[in-house]
DNA sequence: TTGGTCAAGACGCCGA
DNA sequence: TCGGCGTCTTGACCAA
């Protein structure tokens, strides 16, 4: 498989498998965050601990990202914010109780939270996608599941590979491989 | 090294 | 025109 093909693949297994635990998910997620939870150094060339909260809170807030994490003048690296456990705990809580916020509650909870109206838009948008994501993943498992009985399986699986790539792909022509004898080739 | 996860980037669409 | 959204990708990070 060439690694054009690496996109699709790995989201059409991460919509087959990430069907787990969200609240155990998290659990693993949060403590993974708060280890990873830092800012960047630039004499050790790594993340240091301690300072990620103000990192987070303030430095996207001039609208200019880039310049307060990134290392070095000449190539620069794009950081990723990790947010605290209370954070992403408080973001999950008001994410269950509304999937959508309007511009002075989402302003309110990024005071609270101490992060930047962005990443909080930001966040409650990835959430929406990956909730919606998931509730595909679980209906296309119940409709395999039902297939299976029928003896659709393959037809089934072979449908969902297109339609899912034609989704993926519909405006990234370069994915396609136009020297094969029938005209467009996958990958 | 590889694959999964996440915040953020990119891009197109839509409504005010 | 602008801001917010959905969708998909990218780049950083981590665990196995």
């Amino acid at each position: 498989m060439s690694d054009s093909a690496k996109p699709l693949t790995s989201f059409l297994i991460e919509d087959i498998l990430s069907n787990k635990d969200s609240a155990q998910f998290n659990d693993k997620c949060c403590s993974q965050k708060e280890e990873r939870c830092s800012q960047w150094n630039e004499e050790s060339g790594k993340f240091s601990p301690q300072l990620c909260l103000q990192e987070t809170a303030f430095g996207l807030q001039t609208g200019d990202s880039s310049e307060s994490t990134l290392p070095s003048p000449g190539k620069q690296k794009r950081s990723r914010a990790a947010f605290t456990h209370l954070q992403v705990l408080e973001l999950e809580k008001k994410f269950n109780h509304q999937k959508y916020l309007s511009a002075p509650e989402r302003a309110q909870l990024a005071r609270t939270l101490r992060l930047t109206e962005t990443q909080v838009k930001i966040w409650f948008q990835n959430r929406r996608y990956k909730t919606k994501r998931k509730q595909q993943t679980s209906e296309f498992c119940k409709d395999l599941y039902k297939a299976e009985g029928l003896g659709l399986k393959e037809d089934l699986v072979r449908s969902s590979l297109i339609t899912s790539f034609y989704k993926a792909y519909q405006y990234r022509p370069y994915l396609w491989d136009y020297s094969g004898p029938w005209g467009p080739v996958l990958w």
